[in-house]
DNA sequence: AAAATCAATTGATATATGTCAACCCGTCAG
DNA sequence: CTGACGGGTTGACATATATCAATTGATTTT
């Protein structure tokens, strides 16, 4: 692994504060590869053998029932993914796959495991992890249970909005698919979706999105902290 | 407060290993109070004084947007809820309100955070507590976005019957309204879902449930693990 | 350039779910 | 006893969302 990687690693919430030893430890067990686009990387049910960090990339999180699929989550660099099954050692909850290309490094979860008994600070920015975690899982629960998909769909816009600079223009960084798997709907209703919002100011072309009139959208979004933003 | 009520809170997980001048640090700082039935003890937004434990009674978690409400889970002796705000030092995402009679004991979280930052055994408690509900979460999340609400409620049924002994009648112990809120429905649609259910083998008498072809309601449920089994 | 692919869109339609109003039926207070 | 209340149910209807089929448009492959 370059010593660029390694030093971005480290950087990390979770790996800022332990002890060098048991850092360089944890890397020495690593490995680091280069996925493809499309590779699964994981499948739900299957004991966590790894805790996984992507350094570059994009891996996408989904699960699968009775034929059907979700999107649960997108993992952008540099963040880890697959914590809390490890910690447990509990079998993963979701599957991943890559988006593109990627440079994912894997660490063997025992080693996790053992650093995580063995380094109190490490513990310590486990449970915060696991508990930002928690809290955004449990905002996008509320955004499901308590919004309709229009709603929903205009909450994430502004979302991403402000998260690209708060620009009245700006680009999605998800093909429209999966966005709409992520939003909880079908990619026809996210098409209607995103007409439905044409009298809120909102246009759409390809992946750029524009807000003409942020006013009206956010008396219609009605965006709340409790539900979206991301660091409370 | 009683010692059984300090023995049977010493005995959760998440103070169990901690050493005993902690826990009893505690404790000396907690206030226990009886409230009664629908009494709101917390509200979403609000900063974080405590760490709520049930001693008796239930509690509801519950969130609202524009007007709207939904149950998000019901918190049942004796467990603790709010432990992911208490840690992160971050404002509730859910307010909580009492369901019947019920006791509860407040930890001043600024004590939990003291306690957590001194003793290892309870920061290690809280990670897998953390993790716990992190996966209840996201099994959840995956009921909600994979199953339509007739299937959510078939294996809602499964899990309440096992829960209960698996005998083929049980209790709901929920009041419906709540228990379609819960599943994300109204109370409306979990009458019709309670019919809809009736082909395979499902009666329902006030609260009492009775599945009486186990095999045709799985079928049509197939419950699966990871999104159904507690412990994982 | 032509053909093949695939995401995105659109229209028509079906299904799922919510809303509103009425009613039933227990419980409880007067 | 009686009337008020509240949860639950039902029916009629409205809305939201999914499904299916066809088309477009961009991109890649041959």
């Amino acid at each position: 692994m370059p010593d660029s990687e390694y030093r971005d690693i480290r950087k990390l919430d979770l790996f800022a504060q332990m002890a060098d030893d048991n850092f360089t430890s944890l890397m020495r067990g690593a490995y680091v590869q280069n996925f493809p686009a499309q590779i699964e990387l994981i499948t739900e049910g299957e004991p966590s053998d790894f805790l996984h960090i992507v350094i570059s990339g994009s891996v996408d999180l989904f699960s699968t029932w009775n034929g059907r699929e979700t999107s649960m989550a997108t993992v952008r660099p540099i963040s880890t993914f697959i914590l809390a099954a490890t910690i447990k050692d509990a079998p993963y909850l979701m599957s991943a796959r890559t988006l593109e290309k990627s440079r994912i490094a894997l660490i063997p979860s025992q080693d996790v495991r053992a650093i995580f008994d063995a380094d109190n600070n490490f513990a310590r920015a486990i449970v915060t992890e696991l508990a930002q975690c928690y809290r955004s899982v449990i905002k996008s629960q509320k955004d499901l249970k308590l919004r309709t998909s229009l709603e929903r769909l205009a909450n994430y816009l502004l979302r991403q909005q402000r998260h690209a600079g708060g620009g009245a223009a700006f680009e999605l960084d998800f093909e429209k698919r999966r966005l709409a798997s992520v939003l909880g709907m079908t990619p026809e209703n996210l098409s209607r979706a995103f007409k439905g919002l044409q009298p809120y100011g909102v246009s759409v072309t390809g992946t750029r999105v524009s807000i003409d009139n942020q006013a009206d959208l956010e008396r219609f979004a009605k965006p709340n902290p409790l539900i979206d933003d991301f660091s409370t």
